[in-house]
DNA sequence: GCAAAAGTGTTGAGATTACACCCATGC
DNA sequence: GCATGGGTGTAATCTCAACACTTTTGC
């Protein structure tokens, strides 16, 4: 806590990481982008980069998912921050992970000159990733766990009006089993978090029933 | 991710602040440190400090923690970073928060002659506090309500033998609510954590049996 | 023998699970 | 009319909450 100028022992830089995950084509995919500098060449990584010494780490993260998938009002959290001294062989860089959960529907990945590539990843097939990046994708999809478990944050991974179906297929892909439908839907509609609106979704079978969000702010409470 | 030495936008000063919990004289207490320096002068803190370059996060929590009490051997975990620009008038300083349990037992705080003052507090009656760490406390109380229902490190707050009164009485006070007492054995006994001892603690009554946990080690289970 | 805390079981309510049949639509 | 997913109810089980009396000790 010494804070003046001429002790500097607390130095380091600082970058935010983020894990952004969408449900889509019946599996839990994460954004990586392909790096281009040694030693990591080639290698994938979740998007970040160094703070500006003058914003906050949440506006760093909020800047960074802007930047690479466009998107701004999505549900974002800081997961963990990693410390290792030896995590980054470029030098010290302390590294705030946070977890976004974004819509899948037409995203337009954008990337810089600095990286070769980004794209979509399934979770259970990651290629083989930079840094302490795997820890950080472990311990992201246990907290999306959880968070799926105990808060109503799935309306930041679904559109904004969806089927039950759609919801428990959200569900079924991150917790990795199966749910039984009727106990499913008997559960989610005793919750009292989503009203029922006019429209149906039409597709080759009976058409289903829309739902939306009563709300769109996270709240905790037990859902699965 | 830019690591070379030319740019250096992310360098900013880096700290740890430590949450140490412990509950004695039936109430949750929290280490506070008395702050010298403007502008919190007299004010009081959590204790922490600026990291050294070479060492980890979790290292920088761990020497603090054992500066300011002693004891090496307790639950530690990283709580959350905090990281406004303007947390602190000083300069630019991020802090990663970790929050400590330990068991009250013959403790003797320690602290250096930056600081005025060292002292238990109850977490219900805290002082007006330096920095962001109001938010700090309100985030650790929260964490720690959590843990207790849904992990089994309530050991570390505990002393190795203890009977489960005493261990009703650290979840009574950190949940702030009653729990039916029978209710509470029947649950703890079924989880089969602990392990019954040969021993009695003696007191002005009937003597009540000793149990100690199997494992020391964090495990996560629903307790309560 | 009295006060105080320890030890122990049962019952009812509510929640969770397992499970099966009919319905609306596209083709 | 048939294949496919949508919509709904019930019975059995398990879990949780409420609740009271007896036992052991110190004084």
């Amino acid at each position: 806590m010494t804070r003046n100028k001429t002790i500097r022992s607390g130095e380091v830089r600082v970058a935010v990481d983020i894990v952004i995950f969408t449900v889509k084509e019946n599996a839990l995919k994460v954004i990586l982008i392909q790096m281009k500098k040694a030693p990591f060449t080639a290698m994938w990584a979740f998007p970040g980069g160094l703070i500006d010494p003058r914003e906050s780490l949440d506006d760093a993260a909020k800047r960074e998912l802007k930047e690479k998938t466009g998107v701004g009002n999505v549900y974002l959290e800081q997961l963990y921050t990693f410390g290792d001294p030896k995590r980054d062989p470029n030098g010290r860089v302390i590294s705030a992970a946070y977890f976004a959960l974004v819509s899948g529907e037409n995203m337009k990945l954008t990337t810089t000159e600095k990286y070769s590539d980004v794209s979509w990843f399934d979770v259970r097939k990651l290629p083989k990733l930079a840094y302490d990046h795997k820890e950080v994708a472990k311990y992201a999809a246990q907290r999306l766990q959880w968070k799926l478990e105990y808060t109503n944050v799935v309306y930041s991974l679904l559109p904004r009006q969806f089927t039950l179906t759609e919801m428990q297929d959200v569900y079924e892909v991150i917790l990795g089993k199966r749910i039984d439908r009727r106990n499913f839907q008997r559960k989610i509609r005793s919750l009292g978090l989503l009203r029922p609106t006019a429209k149906r979704q039409m597709g080759k079978h009976r058409p289903a029933k829309l739902y939306e969000f009563k709300s769109r702010k996270p709240i905790i409470t037990q859902i699965i």
